[in-house]
DNA sequence: CGTAATTTTTAGTCTTGTCTAAAAATATAT
DNA sequence: ATATATTTTTAGACAAGACTAAAAATTACG
């Protein structure tokens, strides 16, 4: 069983992939309001445990594990943030905190029996999608890239149906699925777009930039 | 704020200040599942707060505030209980588990809207009283099914505590919360109870007599 | 490039809540 | 009443999870 810290660590890691690039302990300490020193001993722990892929100085990534984990918490978060709107007349703004607590209780049947009383729903108070029990989650903003302005960012969820000679171009420039983008700067004369992805800079054609998916998160 | 455990203490002492006179370390660590020594280092801490009175080696008791306490962690462990059997369809004896750690959750409206959407209840799904937001709690004139002789009557309320089987026994029987009962016959060799209820004649063994509360009109 | 600034990690401390082993106090029984 | 048994407390250890201060690695800048 995970500890209550360990749970909010992984949900945070969660969120700041969503929105950072690259995740560092700095921004985790900010994030929870802790003292980086902390968050490096947490790390190290959740690495032990592999729910994190960690390398000293590098930087950090859910594993596969541990965002299956961070999903699961985020579920119960936004069951109980729907709970407490719909049935208890709290108003949307005052459900987080209190919500913040009840994600940590133990039962994967409370969880089920809490989603069917509140008639299986799919957004939580805030608009939010509701991760189902298998941490499966609606795709929020789903763009091509070529949508994206300058500074934007997102996480490379796919590319377009007929494109898979993109992936082996993707590939070879050692760009996975669910790597982050920002857009740096988008050329005038020919629509090139200028991105960085993992730390370097890359260059991608706008028909490129026509097939390649992302999840954005406004 | 106090710690769950804390508040763990405060409510093990409450229900062991009922059934006997003198709280022991050792009945708490007992009904805690903990070691002696372990209790005695929390007897401290809580004595420190004027929640308990306690003196070395002469047993300890709470002290209003501590009973205050004690009594607003029992109130939302049975709003709880009762909100897990009446809206989210749990059976008696699943429940328990599950509000040990819910009656841990700190927002005090948190509590009070529970309470109006269950509808003000008086009694938790195993027969327990609720005790108010002020911490007064109905005394029930309750007995055990062994203390009646033949011919007297009773209503049942509950079972004691750790018999979560007895009511699985019972639901199986058909015999439910508020049900008459009146004592037809006492076996006298070995106890047995012969006893009426919904005008059915059932037989509990004197084990069962030992373990089911019934509110008497004496 | 080389130095300065920033980020991250290490080393060591603290608090909470648990434990074991042993000592001290109290209770029981001859 | 004294010896024995039981209960309770003390002393010391440990794990989790936080912190501060300082060292080390990385990044940014002149
Ligand atoms: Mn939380
Ligand atoms: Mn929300
Ligand atoms: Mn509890
Ligand atoms: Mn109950």
């Amino acid at each position: 069983m995970n500890s209550q810290s360990e749970e909010d660590y992984l949900k945070a890691l969660y969120h700041l992939e969503m929105d950072f690039d690259a995740v560092s302990t700095n921004s985790i300490a900010d994030y929870l309001d802790m003292k980086p020193s902390s968050v490096t001993d947490m790390l190290k722990k959740l690495a032990e445990k592999k729910f994190i892929n960690y390398e000293k100085y590098k930087g950090t990534s859910l594993t596969k594990k541990g965002r299956l984990i961070a999903l699961s918490i985020i579920r119960k978060h936004r069951l109980w943030e729907t709970f407490l709107v719909e049935k208890l007349g709290f108003g949307w703004d005052q459900v987080h905190i209190i919500a913040e607590q009840l994600e940590h209780i133990k039962s994967e049947e409370l969880i089920e029996n809490l989603d069917n009383f509140l008639g299986n729903p799919k957004y939580d108070p805030h608009g939010d999608p509701i991760p189902n029990k298998d941490g499966e989650i609606e795709k929020m903003n789903q763009k091509l890239l070529v949508e994206l302005k300058a500074s934007q960012k997102g996480i490379i969820t796919g590319v377009k149906k007929g494109t898979a000679s993109l992936l082996n171009y993707l590939d070879k420039e050692k760009v996975k699925l669910g790597d982050s983008v920002k857009v740096i700067e988008i050329l005038e004369f020919d629509g090139t777009y200028i991105v960085e992805i993992n730390k370097r800079k890359l260059t991608f054609s706008e028909k490129i930039c026509q097939n390649l998916l992302l999840e954005t998160n406004d």
